[in-house]
RNA sequence: UCCCCAGUAGCUCAGUUGGCAGAGCGGGUGGCUGUUAACCACCAUGUCCGCGGUUCGAGUCCGUGCUGGGGAGCCA
């Protein structure tokens, strides 16, 4: 006999005989004649109730069953006679598979996600994290969905990269040196003869293939060595980058908003039941969040009239709101949740705040760069048209301290049929957290990577 | 890295002016019941985060370290 998973057996009409599941218990309730055990499998949020008999020849077994014990059980699929559910498993035969002591940390009670995250190797059995990854898992199914009908191709980029000055951040350092020998800092004895980290950006690479194939995307691991100590940060998590040849600024922040509210419509369509766990116990504004982000289009406004409506706000911000500084989180928290209300891309910033590859605009102040800001998490879109003009691209680069040399391939592909292309990042954990309200980004990601952090 | 808050039973937390260590849940035992985070009764549970200090006496006050959380910077 086949086994069979939860979420199909949930969905049946009518009773049917012989069934298989194998699962773990997650509650269990004795009555004087038999009792109710709740299985649940993984599958889906909702677990199945199981009548065990006391006829059963392990009957007394099966009334010692902990949670979080493994059982395999054969029955029939018949009508319920309590309230609560429709269908339920009258048991044949009930299999032990294995016996949780009762030492089992997971309890029939709310835990917190602190206590949660010192056993994040348990907290998948819970309804709420089992919730999480399930969308996770389709969120990531629909990152592929989106861009394979719009006839992106998919690119793996490297993991492990030589160019050490991509501008985002602290790298971690990749070698096969003993700690003794790398003292002497002699980078060309190492396995690569150069200096190498793990990459904090596949948006190089991506942008030589966007240059071949025309419209291309990664989606894979990102590090950043950053000691950051925020509940937006980790050390290691994954990052959606699509390229785009033959595309301006306008219509990278136009694939930004279109990617947003695919994916968010992909999620309330695939995992309705996971949503309303968050909608229900997580965040009571949820969807409402979620309708502001299908609903209308997103606002998008030049960096400096951003400067103006803070300035004009009146409100007393901690850091000084001023042409050529960068926005900072009260500022982008202000226009998102006071001000809009929904998520608004900014464009059009400060050449000075921006890395070299960002396109130069006519005004020779600002580069086409845009951030998307949503309610709740702030930055969760970074992109820019990228600079295609190889002398424009010199002198950034010289402005900026950049060794030509150490790019010669990205400068080569400005000199062989130089196109305009843009692109952007989406932080995949971010995005998560978005669509279920969940506010620290350890909680939704299996096991989660922060500065002195690594114990799973 | 900086600022703020917290650390007491397996979990969530209370603990008065510095004076015998507590509750709910979970666990164990028994009972009741087509039950729904079942219910009722009884039982057991402790390095009060570590180290040092003040005091007749510290869970409580002081110093310090560690861990966790919130915020900031950096960014996705």
């Amino acid at each position: 006999m086949k086994r069979e998973k939860i979420y199909q057996l949930l969905k049946e009409l009518s009773p049917s005989d012989n069934v298989l599941i194998k699962g773990w218990l997650r509650t269990r309730r004795d009555s004087k004649n038999f009792s109710f055990l709740e299985v649940n499998d993984g599958s889906c949020l909702k677990n199945i109730q199981i009548i065990a008999d006391s006829a059963l020849d392990n009957y007394t077994e099966i009334t010692s069953l902990t949670i979080g014990s493994a059982v395999c059980i054969r029955g029939s699929l018949v009508k319920s006679q309590g309230k609560g559910q429709t269908l339920e498993i009258q048991a044949q035969s009930i299999e032990i598979i294995s016996l949780a002591p009762e030492s089992y940390p997971l309890q029939k009670k709310r835990h917190t996600d602190e206590f949660l995250r010192t056993i994040a190797h348990l907290r998948p059995r819970t309804n709420k994290y089992g919730a999480m990854f399930r969308i996770r898992s389709e969120l990531s199914y629909a990152i592929h969905k989106f861009f394979r009908d719009k006839a992106f191709q998919y690119i793996h980029t490297p993991i492990i990269t030589g160019s050490d000055c991509e501008g985002a951040g602290e790298m971690f350092r990749v070698t096969t040196l003993k700690p003794d020998q790398k003292i002497k800092n002699d980078c060309r004895k190492d396995f690569f003869g150069q200096e190498t980290n793990l990459t904090v950006s596949g948006q190089l690479s991506a942008e030589m293939f966007a240059l071949a194939l025309g419209d291309v995307y990664t989606f894979g691991p990102t590090f950043r060595a950053e000691n950051s100590n925020t509940s937006r940060h980790v050390a290691e998590f994954w990052m959606v980058e699509p390229e785009m040849a033959f595309c301006d600024l306008e219509g990278d922040m136009d694939l930004a908003e279109e990617m947003t509210k695919f994916l968010t419509m992909h999620i309330l369509d695939n995992c309705a039941e996971d949503i309303q766990l968050f909608a229900k116990f997580v965040d009571k504004k949820l969807m409402a969040t979620l309708e502001t982000i299908i609903a209308g289009s997103f606002l998008k406004l030049p960096y400096s009239d951003a400067i103006d409506i803070l300035n004009k706000s009146g409100k007393k911000f901690e850091h000084e709101v001023k042409f050529g500084n960068d926005l900072q989180t009260e500022h982008e928290r202000y226009l998102a949740e006071q001000y809009f209300k929904k998520p608004v891309i900014i464009y059009n910033y400060p050449k000075d705040i921006k890395p070299f590859y960002m396109r130069m605009n006519d005004d020779g102040i600002t580069v086409a760069a845009m951030d998307v800001l949503v309610p709740g998490i702030g930055e969760i879109i970074g992109g820019s048209q990228r600079e295609e003009r190889p002398e424009v691209l010199a002198e950034r680069m010289n402005e900026l301290g950049q060794f030509p040399e150490d790019y010669w391939w990205y400068i080569d592909s400005r000199k062989y049929g130089t196109v305009p292309h843009s692109g952007f990042g989406l932080g995949f954990e971010r995005m998560l957290m978005l669509l279920t309200g969940v506010k620290n980004i350890r909680d939704v990601i299996p096991f989660p990577r922060t500065p002195g952090s690594i114990e799973f």
